[in-house]
DNA sequence: TCTGGGGTCCTAGGACCC
DNA sequence: TCTGGGGTCCTAGGACCC
């Protein structure tokens, strides 16, 4: 997919479309995930410090991710993936690989060609946005090929052309090739793709290592045996966090620690997993990092062994200079756990008495019992994030729902006020409102699918469907004078327009 | 106001075992 | 009678990817 979670983004929200759009964190040691490709144009790419994408592109609007809609499309996306072959290996939630002839297409240029073309017509008329297709004979190549058909595209490498196409490029564009290897590279005097051939494997191996020089060899000779794999297993789960100012205070190290580990098993629970192997991450205040791990008896899934494994790490480690980063993970996965093994040994009786006691004991508490119950470290999280009463931080690009005026996003907030823009995915470019931070009637929301659902078979797809204007770009004033809703506006006392996160629909003119 | 969060794979040294 | 040789597991760090 082509910028894909800009592109979401624009899909949903039509004042977005055509101006740049930033999404990532944005608070302040926030990077960007995804920048549209009208904020690349000043500068602004993936891995970027976001304080850095503010100064390049001021005017953006400044996004969190949304990764509950980002999933549905892209299940429906590897949805039509499988249609071509059982065989398709997702890499993230906007790529994968597919082995065509695993599901039987003709191994013709002419017929790789049509399945692409219809796939990305597909695409579009499912998911309204954008995808790319790189056809070639293995994954690193068709890796290449979708690179140089962004966006928007199709790229056919054609068996035979593979080293004549590769040998001019940049060593970089080859896979696992990193900024360190690049290095390396260079200060053997190596460039380019045909270069690191004519190295040969022995100078690789001796610059690179075993693994890395011979698979880079390989590479660089346009040789790629990888087979496409689909459903891997996951090898490791963890839930880490960066904080906005560093932590010094030890008791506040270790209270986030727990967190974090409560946090990491909840997702190691839902995979139906259990792990052996904890391991904590610390990021100190100058960057440095470091990791310390502790290998269990046996795998477990139990929120207070794995809460106790991390503190026990933690008091380890000195943290008395401040750190930046926490994360606390599991590796060494199974599919059971050693109290499975234990439980089977274990008398039936006593099983029966445990849950007697239990039973009593939330009987007696009128709640729950405590961690050692399976269910419980997920019903804080959820307690968490759905905790009594309003959030009282309103996301710049989280949705809303107005009482009165309906569906929408907010564009920003700060002293007290939140500006919502009132737009559906399908609607014309829409109006700004803004209220007070606790407005009753304004309430979070869940994400709008991007095509009208009603859509029936014959309906455009989205970009065309909802683009009011001829020439393909909208103004979010062209819609207001049109909108039903116009004479009202919202109580919204002018005010928290030039707050962080302010969107590019200049909320002080388009106020209601 | 530099540098996220979730992963994978590789290397290297020491312990331990036969 | 200094110091074999190979294998696995554990720990720590680092490169890379999206």
């Amino acid at each position: 997919m082509d910028a894909f979670y800009a592109s979401a983004e624009q899909a949903a929200k039509p004042s977005l479309r055509g101006k740049p759009v930033i999404v990532g964190g944005l608070g302040p040691r926030g990077v960007v995930a995804t920048a549209s490709y009208e904020a690349r144009v000043f500068g602004v790419h993936s891995a970027m410090a976001m304080a850095q994408a503010r100064r390049l592109c001021p005017n953006a609007a400044f996004l969190i991710p949304r990764f509950a809609l980002y999933r549905k499309v892209s299940d429906s996306v590897m949805r039509l993936l499988h249609t071509l072959s059982p065989l398709v290996e997702p890499l993230s939630l906007d790529e994968a690989f597919v082995d065509l002839e695993a599901g039987g297409t003709e191994a013709t240029v002419e017929a790789a060609r049509a399945v692409g073309e219809r796939l990305r017509t597909d695409i579009r008329a499912v998911t309204g946005l954008t995808g790319s297709v790189g056809l070639a004979g293995s994954k690193m190549l068709a890796k290449i090929g979708s690179e140089q058909a962004k966006p928007d595209g199709l790229v056919i490498i054609e068996p035979g052309t593979e080293r004549d196409l590769l040998g001019p490029m940049s060593v970089r564009t080859l896979p696992g090739v990193g900024p360190a290897t690049a290095e390396t590279l260079r200060r053997a005097g190596i460039h380019t793709v045909a270069e690191t051939r004519e190295a040969g494997e022995a100078e690789l191996v001796r610059l690179l290592g075993r693994a890395h020089g011979t698979s880079l060899f390989l590479m660089a000779e346009g040789r790629d045996e990888r087979p496409v794999v689909a459903e891997r297993d996951a090898k490791s789960i963890s839930a880490e966090d960066t904080f906005d100012v560093d932590v010094t205070d030890r008791t506040r190290v270790q209270l986030e620690i727990a967190r974090l580990a409560d946090r990491c098993v909840r997702r190691l629970r839902e995979a139906g997993r259990s792990g052996r192997t904890v391991v904590i991450k610390v990021r100190r205040y100058d960057f440095s990092t470091l990791t310390r791990s502790e290998t269990l008896r046996g795998p477990t899934d139990d929120p207070g062994v794995v809460r106790e494994a991390a503190a026990r790490l933690i008091d380890s480690v000195d943290t008395t200079a401040g750190v930046r980063l926490l994360g606390v993970g599991v590796s060494g996965l199974a599919d059971y756990t050693q109290e499975d093994l234990f439980a089977q040994a274990a008398q039936a009786a006593q099983a029966a008495q445990a849950a007697q006691a239990a039973h009593e004991a939330l009987e007696d508490a009128g709640h729950p019992p405590g961690p050692e119950r399976p269910e419980a470290v997920g019903e804080r999280a959820e307690e968490a994030s759905e905790g009594a009463g309003k959030p009282r931080h309103w996301l710049p690009g989280t949705d809303v729902r107005h009482t009165e005026y309906g569906a929408g996003w907010v564009q920003g907030s700060g002293v007290g006020r939140v500006t919502v823009r009132f737009e559906e995915p399908w609607s014309r470019p829409g109006r700004v409102g803004t209220f007070a931070v606790d407005d009753p009637a304004l309430e979070p929301s869940e994400p709008l699918p991007l095509l009208r659902p009603d859509a029936g078979p014959g309906s455009a797809p989205q970009g065309e469907a909802a683009d009011p204007s001829p020439d393909g770009t909208t103004d979010p004033a062209e819609g207001m004078g049109r909108d039903p809703r116009e004479a009202e506006g919202p109580d919204g006392s002018a005010g928290a327009g030039g707050g962080p996160g302010q969107g590019p629909g200049q909320p002080v003119t388009s106020r209601p």
